[in-house]
DNA sequence: AATCATTTTTTAAACAGCCATTCAAGTTTT
DNA sequence: AAAACTTGAATGGCTGTTTAAAAAATGATT
């Protein structure tokens, strides 16, 4: 028990300074040391933990792709309307320990860098296309079949563009004004 | 007349160079010996044109944003009516010379690196307020006060959002297609 | 047309700096 | 004592930028 102790918790400390340090510096520009410093370890640690920079970018995006996905799970099981699970899936997204400005820009420079690397390419896809099928589980209950594609696109696009424009918000943003405005763009989506 | 000649055909060439060898490498990651082999030029005259790196990359967006920024007025013109408008500013969006992966790849590692570059977070700002404006003057017209910034936000943040998934396309995107679906999301929005 | 001084354009090579990674030598924990 | 953890320092490679010198274009003068 003791014995995967520390391991854990530099794993955590390091992901977490990962994503202040991508945020502050950026994904391309940011620096094994400055990371580093930033969880007051040195820059060798991580290769000891991580193997490499990409190691520990992918461990990353990993992270916050378990809590997206716990939260979506979470909200689902929750809703018992298609209409509250297409919410559900807005809610996740934009949950309190998810959309924050540090998060979304370490999502916006994840997805500017997955088409370089396969290993991050991959959790892109897999991530894109569970958020997709469950928009079209709901959707096909509530909107003639020839409606779903278009209110599909509208729905994710809008997801991906919020969180876009937050990760160049230079204040705070607030998660339950957002999961509000989502709702009522579900609600002029469905008519 | 011929004085200024070369000077812009080599602008032209580098620019060129830098949305393609930034496509096919990343913003953060695409060197300048790159970017000048694919413009069959050396990295020193990048410099000697450019003044920097950042400075190319500063000319690059420049120049996407100009392109922008003629479409829409073009199709500004064209249009008659509060919806038709709205559909122009998607159009200009979505317009052939704009609308491609390379561009759409690029833009987004523009939106990706705006926030650690003054020069950048500039050009950035002002093309967002203007799209704002133009959404907002139309809605204004066509909805109720209440509904009016919920509508903006849906629209503005789907056209960021298609861009988005058009940078991770592998497969070539279709302008008149996005044109098309952009007009039926104006029309879903608009109730 | 031909010459030649001047300006503009081009690049190879040198420069200076930075960074991820490795490794050996310690420290701490089990 | 053994295993797990930590890091300072060395390594090797790569990058943007500068420089100096050559090549090409230009324009004035003959």
């Amino acid at each position: 028990m003791g014995r995967k102790r520390i391991r854990d918790i530099r794993h955590e400390e390091l992901i977490e300074a990962t994503i202040t340090a991508v945020h502050q510096r950026g994904y391309g520009v940011v620096t094994m040391a400055e990371i580093a410093r930033e969880a007051g370890a040195s820059a060798a640690s991580i290769n000891y933990y991580f193997g490499s920079k990409e190691g520990l970018m992918e461990a990353t995006m990993r992270h916050l792709l378990n809590k997206l996905k716990t939260a979506m799970i979470e909200g689902y099981g929750a809703a018992n309307s298609p209409r509250d699970r297409l919410c559900a899936v807005m809610n996740a997204n934009f949950s309190d320990g998810l959309y924050s400005v540090p998060q979304c820009s370490l999502w916006m420079q994840f997805w500017g860098s997955a088409p370089y690397s396969k290993r991050l390419s991959r959790l892109h896809r897999i991530n894109r296309a569970r958020v997709r099928s469950h928009f079209l589980a709901e959707l096909r209950a509530l909107l003639p079949a020839d409606q779903v594609e278009t209110a599909r696109q509208a729905l994710q696009c809008y997801m991906d563009g919020v969180w876009l424009q937050a990760a160049q918000s230079d204040v705070p943003v607030d998660p339950a004004c957002a999961r509000r405005a989502a709702h009522d763009v579900v609600d002029l989506v469905l008519g």
